[in-house]
DNA sequence: ACTAGACAAGTATCGTCTCGTTTGTCTAGT
DNA sequence: ACTAGACAAACGAGACGATACTTGTCTAGT
């Protein structure tokens, strides 16, 4: 570590605020003074924590994903049925970013990739295996089975209506209230928006 | 009318090579010229048929969901099992573009929506409302009804999912078996890619 | 551990210029 | 109905220097 030692509560709401910045103004447009003053720090703190900007962001995109992951597997780990567990993941994963205008995300997409090598796919890829695993351990695996379907079908087919709600520019509650819809017909039975 | 008749034929073919050409290189990097030169007509020939640039562009988009829309009305129509109508009906509408490049696809449809207006958000919201009419009408609408969905449900559904395929950037083959794992879950029945 | 202030080097941004291309129109001709 | 060739006006791409901003580092201080 060339960074010197920092509280992880404050790392935490640090990288979150920093993110927050980027996302709104995108990573080129965004200044370390910005993000400082938005942290409530001064420029040279930021500096005496992250070799660089670019770290600073890799740092923050890299928190994003960790908790995002981490979010999904609390949910799917829950005691409830696989519907609103399916839900509840999908809609902390999926949902993260919906109803914001994020004018720029496909800015921080690109510098995300190019930034994070292949950790971006990877954390990507990781969510319809985790769905997967969820369907396969549940009941629902039996009833998909008895029509010629597996779990992979279903978590691939979640995962693209996932994409697909994300990129349609809805607002939270029309996110929330087809995100439920599609996990109704995924399951079999309905589930409830919350 | 401002512009000469023309044979219908004639028509629909240059506007669709009007429109692999603007498809290819965008909008603004496409030229009269080349596309004359692509239909075989001479640069002023184009002008005879239509006002300018933007007329040729709405004219050529127009067209592609005029016939995409048909193509989806003519294989919900066919006498098969609901399954396989909207499979071939998503593969359609959905899979145009799918194994394209298409680098300046955002390009294009920024241009569509600038130039088109609503037209274009209303083929596109048109198809869920087919999908929806279709299921309604097969017996896939009772079996969802026992669930507690309805056509509605599932057509939105598969709408996000379709949108979610298009844009994953998946080869022709991948984007087939996708979608038919989506149409199968919908319609609680295995449905092959074709 | 952190801030304040200053620094050279690098990078965006701006207005302006030039040059080649493109657009839309015209005329003449088949 | 269509082509060929020419045309002014508009446009886009590229180069240019001037200006302001940003980055990353340093030193001094709390």
């Amino acid at each position: 570590m060339s960074e010197t030692s920092i509280d992880s509560d404050r790392r935490a709401r640090l990288l979150d605020t920093a993110l927050a910045v980027f996302a709104r103004y995108g990573f080129r447009k965004t200044s370390m003074e910005e993000v400082a003053r938005a942290a409530d720090i001064s420029r040279q703190g930021l500096y005496l924590h992250f070799r660089d900007k670019e770290a600073l962001f890799r740092a923050a995109i890299a928190r994003m994903l960790e908790t995002g992951l981490a979010a999904v597997d609390a949910e799917l780990a829950r005691d409830a049925p696989i519907g609103p567990r399916l839900y509840a993941a999908m809609k902390a994963w999926y949902g993260r970013s919906v109803g914001t205008p994020a004018a720029n995300a496909e800015e921080i997409f690109a510098r995300s990739v190019a930034l994070l090598g292949g950790a971006m796919e990877a954390a990507g890829a990781e969510v319809p295996r985790k769905l997967e695993a969820a369907i396969a351990a549940s009941p629902l695996a039996a009833r998909l089975a008895e029509r010629g379907l597996t779990a992979a079908d279903a978590a691939l087919t979640l995962e693209a209506c996932g994409l697909g709600l994300k990129h349609a520019g809805l607002t939270r509650e029309a996110f929330k209230a087809r995100l439920a819809a599609a996990v109704s017909l995924a399951v079999g039975a309905p589930v409830r928006p919350g």
